[in-house]
This record gives structure tokens, sequence and C-alpha cells, in this order.
DNA sequence: CGTTTTTTCCTAATAACATTAGGATTTATG
DNA sequence: CATAAATCCTAATGTTATTAGGAAAAAACG
């Protein structure tokens, strides 16, 4: 058991600090303009010797949101376990996604900027996974609407495109921009807005509380 | 005249089928796939006369999108000229731009997602043609907030946000989907969500006809 | 028309880069 | 210590963007 740990931990180890490497260039240089060379250097090794742990660049490429998206995944269910509420779940959802997003922006870039680019994007794990990532979203729009919180005639799969693509949208500018501002500036508006969007005609935006 | 004018006219229509042959290369095979041969080969040219018509793979990836953008920006006035209100504004830009998307599919592709990734993108013309293209969303906000139309306290910037987000949220999924639906399917549904976002709280679903 | 200049294009390098071959070196195993 | 397996390296190989240098065609001009 113990060499076997120590042998998995060294090679792992290696994987580890070419994905790091690779990140990091990807994320400042652009995919195209980062070459091969540039990234086993940075990982202290010489080209072929980085063929051992990846089939190539664009295999490189494709593992590293693979693992930062399962990870948001496994982290999601946890996030929202206990909030009472379609609103208040929507409102963690945002404020939390964001928050992982600041925390990891060269994952993010590499997801929003490189990945979409990729003919192979649709065939990948990480599309999957963000396909379940999203479906969360439709569970609570219709909770919203079981509960009377949102309006009866709301699709669910609208209500989605409309959060989703304003997130997406936020995030996408901020990457672009360079992380050059806050990520939560005016995002209560924006999230009071898509609220009234969904929510039920009657209730007036006074009930904060509920 | 008539001379400058024969001669303009054929180094531009080889200039115009380099670009119609790169457009559907890209967009068929993406940009890194697509070599510099395919599109000169698909053009009638060796690949070195490419280089008297443009810089380099980069500078016609640049190329087309601008062509595009700027065309449509300047399509934009004439069609919201005369539409009165600004949410009967927003309708019409949302459905006449899903329109142009849907008859230039392989430009919107190239935008959508090839551009974004290019480190050179926010120094582009396109990227200052498409910050003017979403500007005018500004003024149509403002000018419902004016007229009453529109919550008073409605960020227009936040608006935007989720307008725009919205919008592209929905060509970005159908590019990647490879057209396999129709654009406009359930887009009432959503704009009419959208726009309960941004009305003033008071006026009630019923007046579709305003 | 014949000559000169300019435009347009091509074949054949060159250079950068991803990927692979084949073997050396190091590390684990008995 | 000897052998097997793993990790790694130097040196090809192949693909592709880009450039050099000049040919062919077209235009300009006497």
């Amino acid at each position: 058991m113990a060499r076997n740990n120590s042998k998995h931990n060294s090679k792992e180890h290696t994987r580890v600090r070419i994905i790091n490497s690779a990140k990091q260039l990807f994320s400042e240089q652009g995919y195209q303009k980062t070459t091969v060379v540039d990234i086993s250097r940075q990982a202290g090794l010489s080209e072929a010797a980085l063929y051992e742990y990846f089939q190539g660049k664009e295999d490189l490429l494709l593992t590293i949101p693979d693992l930062w998206v399962s990870e948001l995944l496994k982290d999601l269910d946890e996030q929202l376990f206990g909030i009472q509420g379609a609103i208040n779940k929507l409102r963690k959802y945002l404020w939390w996604y964001l928050r992982r997003v600041e925390q990891a922006p060269l994952d993010a870039k590499i997801v929003y900027l490189f990945l979409k680019t990729n003919a192979n994007f649709l065939n990948t794990e990480v599309y999957a996974n963000v396909k379940k990532f999203y479906s969360c979203l439709i569970d609570i729009f219709e909770e919203g609407q079981t509960n009377g919180e949102m309006r009866p005639d709301l699709d669910p799969r609208s209500a989605r495109d409309i959060f989703v693509g304003t997130m997406d949208h936020i995030i996408t500018r901020w990457l672009l921009k360079d992380r050059s501002y806050s990520l939560f500036d005016n995002l209560d508006h924006t999230f009071n807005l898509l609220v009234a969007a969904f929510r039920t005609e009657k209730s007036n935006s006074a009930d904060y509380m509920n």
C-alpha cells in the first residue's frame, strides 16, 4: 500500500504540475499562442516527457476544465442544502457560483473563452457536467412554481436561459476585462430584476424576508 | 475611372472569394483545424497568393466578423426607425437580430465561437462596433424609463446585461447544436419574461396591444 | 505594336511547432 | 546485486504558417 501510494503520488504530482503550468499559460497567453515547450519547461520537464502524462495539447486543454467543473458539481448540492424557497436557492446559486469563478479565474477563463471553440466540446465530459449544472436550475424553477413563489405560466427552460445567459454574460465580460473590477458590483440590482421576471405578479418587492 | 474600377473589382473579387472560403471552412472545421492551404485551394489560389490579400490566417479571421458587424450596425437604425415605445423597440431589436443571425450563420458562428478567444479581440474594430451595437440598448431602456413604460429604479446597464446575456445564450446554444431547431422557438415567452423584469410593476400583462 | 512597369500569382524555401522514435537514466522489486 | 518497470531525454519526423524570389499576365506608355 505504502509503495503504491508513493508511486502514485509522484506520478500524480508531476501531472498536477503540468496541469498548473498549462492552466497559467493558457489563460495568460491563450491556447494557440502557448506552445508545448512552454508548458513542459514551466513544469520542469522536456516536451517528450509531457506526452507520458497527456495525449497532447488538446487533451491538456480539455482536462483542466474537466477537473474544475466536476469539483463544482460535487459542491453544488452541499451549498443548496437546507436553503428554503426557490428564490433563496437561486440567490445562493448565483453568489456561490460567482464566488467560485472569482476564486478560480484561470479555470473559468479556459472554460468560458477557450472551450466552446473546441470542436469536440459537445462530446466532452465537461459538457455533460455543465448540463447537469444547469439542469439543477430547472428543478429550482419548478419548485418555485409549485410553492407559488413563481408565476404558474413560467416556462422553466426559458427562465433558465435568462438566468444562465445573464450569469455567463457577466462572467465573460469580467474575464475579458481582465478582472479589473469586482464581479459582485451591482449584482444585487441585477438579481432583483431577474427575480421580477420570474416572481408571481402579485407579490410586491417588499417581502425580502420571505 | 473605368480602368480603376475594373482593377479594383478584380482584386476585390478575389478578396471576396478568399473571405467566403475562409468563412465556410472556419465555421465547418473550426479555426485551428482549417489550414491556409485549405482556404487558398478552395479559393482557387496558391497559399502564397493569399498573403497578397491578407496578412495571415489571424487577419483573415478578424476580417470576416468585421464586415458583418459593421453592416449590421448600419442597418440597426433603419430597423428601429419609426417604432414607438421602448418595449416595442426592444422586441424589434431581438427579432431583427436573431433573423440576421439566422441568415448569416457562418458569420455568427465565427463571432460567437472563435472571436472571443482571440487575444486581440478587445483591440479590434469589431469590438468597438459590438459596443455601439449594445449601447443602443441603453438608450432604449432610458427611453422606457422616461416615458413610464419601465420601472424608475431600473439600472439600464443591468437591464442590458440581462437582455444581451439572454440573447447571446440563445444564439450560442443554437450554433453549438448545429442550428438543428428554430431560433425563434419559444422566443415569445422568453421575451415576455424579460419584459416583466423591466416593466413598471403596476401594468399587468394583459396590455399586449400597447 | 513593342517595351516597360505593375499587378498577380506560383514553386520552392524557411521556420515554428506538435508529436513520435529510440534509447538512457532512474526507481522500484525480488 | 540483478532485473524489471517507470520516468525522462535527445534527436528525429511531419505538419503547417509564412516568406523569398522570380515567372506570367495585365496594364501603361511610347
